[in-house]
RNA sequence: GGCGCCGUAGCCAAGUGGCUAAGGCAGCGGAUUGCAAAUCCGCCAUCGUGGGUCCGACUCCCACCGGCGCCUCCA
């Protein structure tokens, strides 16, 4: 059974589908007016595995992530840059497709634009006012908060703790808690027409409307970072609930937020006051002050995208992550003893991990391990993770019998002797390679190791191959007369170089570190 | 101040009212290897502190200490 947790109770409640099978999932996207840094990664990645395991446990999912196109911070930022608006948000989201591609995140089904919206935007606004939930006040429409009593049920906030400061609040609204749909438009910014005048959107209606026209009036599950709980989310709610007289979403998953590691944030200091109006990722609000938020491209640099999505999932994903360099590497040097069982493969079945059909669906999955001692292992193994995933989608407790699993299939090689070709039966071969297309299985599920990782160094018919082919010659023939000064000095002059050397049975392989 | 989260080994991180408290990184010992690398085996925690409930708590309750998030639009 398949649990999750609901921030509107507070607890975890099996999943179940208003519409089995079909599942509906909207995730609050990023403003798109800088490039995105990490923090924006981290929803991305984390709804991007839920929708895998969704499918694969035979659910039809919909995944749709909203891009804020038009919001005070686009604005200034186009006047500050002498850039419009639309070029800034153009480029900006071309930004964030590319990263969201780089982390292998591609199973959102739809990004709606808030300026492509707009329609939808109004009509929902009137449909607010016309209902008595909103009114208009000089060229702006604002939600009265007091008409909609079941206010602060996500955020479990009382109104009235809301409606204490007065002091700055706009004079054009009826009480402080009261928040703009529509905003009328100052000289010079963008704006669309509307009954109530030239003006745009207010901060949070877009994903009421986008929403509702996407996936309905309710939908299974809304996704986002904790900090958008409030006002954010508690603010479509009203919206929406308040519009159609229905829940707006069943379940609300809440991701905790990326956090620079101590170190870091001691050389920011307490400067954590997140940058406002940006809705996926006001998160990192202390990366981006203390470190000037890096952006995510650059990251890219020095990270693979395999690796950060295998960090950003190593986490239970309600919980805050820790950003550090040195914690990307140890994810690496953690990845490489799944990459080098992965060539082991190759070498053993003459068959890529790649390619390797994974079963599709949980069902698909199981087999009948028999009497056969790895199998069982395997079959056990698996049910863990399953289990894991299915209580509120462990991530991290899944990769954790990942590890288990891959130790299994070494011990298993090396028992059997497989890398030795005398030594490998049909029956054999079948085993192993049950266990690895098992471990491809689970892997999809987290869209992990998907393709082969970038080879720090091609070892095809470049020069340096063509050298390295050389000096293992040399090298092995050294080894075959007992010369082991060379064969050592070849070796270690290789290893000063960052050339590490494997010797097996079959052969000598070469890796780049 | 209000609402809420967290505190598990050197670091990261799962998990549980009683069964060996996963796994990763680092470290140590061993097998293997000409020596290495890789792989495998073994070792490495009593769960922030103090109380309480219970036959029994790391796991529930209270307090405290420590870390953290949010508290609208305008700014």
């Amino acid at each position: 059974m398949l649990r999750v947790y609901n921030t509107l109770s507070r607890t975890k409640e099996e999943f179940k589908p208003i519409d089995d099978p079909n599942v509906g999932i909207y995730l609050c996207g990023p403003t798109v007016y800088k490039p995105s840094h990490i923090g924006h990664m981290v929803g991305p990645v984390i709804f991007d595995a839920v929708k895998r395991y969704l499918t694969y446990s035979g659910y039809k999912v919909r995944l749709v992530v909203n891009i804020t196109d038009v919001d005070d911070k686009l604005i200034a930022e186009s006047n500050q840059c002498g850039v419009p608006m639309s070029k800034l948000a153009e480029e900006m989201t071309a930004d964030y497709l590319a990263n969201l591609a780089a982390l292998g995140v591609d199973v959102i089904d739809c990004f709606p634009r808030c300026t492509e919206t707009i329609d939808e935007i109004i009509r929902f606004t009137e449909q607010l006012i016309a209902k008595g939930f909103a009114y208009e006040a000089a060229g702006d429409v604002y939600f009265e908060v007091s008409k909609f009593p079941e206010y602060g049920k996500l955020s479990h906030r009382s109104v009235e703790a809301l409606q204490g400061d007065g002091g700055g609040m706009a004079e054009r609204k009826r009480s402080g808690a009261d928040f703009a749909l529509w905003k009328s438009a100052k000289p010079g910014e963008p704006s669309w027409p509307s009954p109530w005048g030239a003006g745009r959107p207010g901060w949070h209606i877009e994903c009421s409307a986008m929403s509702r026209k996407l996936l309905g009036e309710s939908f299974d599950i809304h996704g986002g970072g904790l900090d958008l709980m409030f006002p954010h989310h508690e603010n479509e709610v009203a919206q929406s609930e308040a519009c159609h007289g229905r829940p707006m979403a069943k379940y609300w998953m809440h991701n905790g937020l990326m956090q620079a590691s101590s170190e870091v944030g001691k050389l920011g200091g307490r400067n954590t006051k997140p940058v406002e109006g940006d809705l996926a990722a006001q998160e990192v609000g202390k990366i981006s002050k203390s470190k000037g938020s890096a952006p995510f491209r650059d990251m890219l640099k020095k990270f693979s995208g395999e690796t950060i999505r295998f960090f950003v999932l190593s986490t239970q994903y309600r919980r805050p992550i820790d950003y550090s360099e040195e914690r990307l590497h140890e994810v690496e040097t953690g990845m490489d003893t799944f990459y080098r069982l992965f060539k082991r493969f190759e070498r053993v079945a003459s068959e890529s991990f790649y390619a390797l059909p994974a079963p599709a669906t949980r069902k698909q999955g199981d087999f009948d391990a028999g009497d056969d001692p790895l199998l069982k292992t395997v079959a056990e193994l698996r049910n863990r993770f399953l289990e894991a995933m299915d209580d509120d989608f462990n991530t991290g407790g899944a990769i954790g019998t990942l590890f288990d699993l891959v130790r299994a299939i070494n011990k298993y090689a090396d028992d059997e002797k497989l890398e030795e070709p005398s030594h490998r039966t049909p029956e054999k071969l079948d085993s192993f390679r049950r266990a690895i297309l098992t471990l491809r299985e689970l892997t999809a599920t987290l869209g992990l190791f998907r393709q082969p990782p970038q080879e720090k160094t091609p070892g095809g018919d470049d020069l340096a191959g063509k050298l390295m082919k050389l000096l293992i010659e040399l090298r092995a023939e050294a080894r075959k007369k007992k010369d082991f000064a060379t064969a050592d000095r070849i070796r270690n002059t290789l290893t000063e170089i960052g050339v590490t050397l494997e010797d097996r049975p079959g052969g000598t392989d070469w890796s780049v570190k």
